[in-house]
DNA sequence: ACCTGAACACCGTTCAAGT
DNA sequence: ACCTGAACACCGTTCAAGT
């Protein structure tokens, strides 16, 4: 006897939940049901299949992400910051990079980010397709940095590493704004 | 009726004839193994679990990339050219990143390219920890970048991101070695 | 040593039927 | 509108039994 009919909201946050929990592997539309107290059935009265699930969780969690005023304390600090905010993002949902992967590349928690990530590289001096490559470079480094995370790898090194080639990008991404008219 | 029996090789080569045609989602033990003439559980004789196939295959495509002789063009042509054909091989196999991130980090495949990677970078002239750290970086941007790539992004833009991001990591590890006493 | 057949405990998804 | 129960067509894996 459900006191309220369910929503999406309701379940993409069980999912999380599970998620978090359990991993990637054992997430099943019928364990989802029993989460919420219905059936595997029910959930799809809500969305379309389990990849849709899987999307909007996806998505969900890059709301996590606060993000900082721009202004202040120089750029190459903003970026840092946002890398490593995001950094510990992938930690905590170790399931979102595989998860992500498979599934649709742009929605708007995800975009939240990216654009944020994009006025601090504005910010920085960059304009137009520079200002997209040198985000897109940023973000394609940290994704590389969790997608080799998975089990196993020392999590001090990696931080370290994450800390090393973000210097060496930021370091390139300077002399391209020193090269300029 | 087998005319000789299965082995591990023959059903490494089977798994990743299936991956790039049928795509991760739809590679089931039965399926491979009907595809080898035998059935399911004739698989599990030769490996322990799907898992392992899949660890098999993720290794086995990085033996398709030709390493080539460090001597010659210099260490920024040689790290570029190993970083295209290493992403020119994750779109031959667009399984690969997913079925990564979920299973073994270390392989003898891989390690052979890694091997390599390193070899150019210490060619260049980094030593020890940092030799590592500059290795680690152009690896992890590549996959990042592999990462971006599944469905629906235009892959001339991404080729491109590419070669800029490249740039910008070859940039600021040139400054790192122009700064050493 | 190597393989088959059948079984177990699961899946995702659909759909009539209920309220 | 929202949910249940039962069913369909699949899974991975195990294991006795065959050769």
């Amino acid at each position: 006897m459900p006191r309220k009919a369910l929503n999406r909201e309701q379940i993409v946050q069980a999912v999380v939940g599970l998620l978090d929990a359990e991993g990637a592997d054992s997430l099943s539309m019928r364990q989802l049901g029993s989460r919420l107290g219905a059936t595997a059935a029910a959930v799809y009265w809500h969305v379309k299949d389990k990849e849709e699930v899987l999307v909007l969780a996806a998505d969900a969690v890059w709301r996590e992400i606060q993000l900082h005023d721009l202004e202040g304390s120089g750029w190459r600090a903003a970026v840092t910051t946002m890398a490593n905010d995001l950094h510990a993002m992938t930690l905590r949902h170790p399931w979102l990079v595989p998860a992500m992967s498979c599934h649709a590349p742009h929605a708007p928690g995800r975009a939240r980010y990216e654009d944020h990530l994009r006025a601090a590289c504005e910010a920085a001096g960059f304009t137009g397709r520079e200002a997209e490559q040198a985000t897109k470079t940023v973000l394609t480094f940290v994704f590389g940095t969790a997608f080799g995370e998975h089990k196993g790898e020392a999590t001090a090194s990696t931080a370290e590493d994450l800390a090393f080639g973000l210097q060496v990008i930021l370091d390139g991404l300077q002399g391209r704004l020193d090269a300029r008219p």
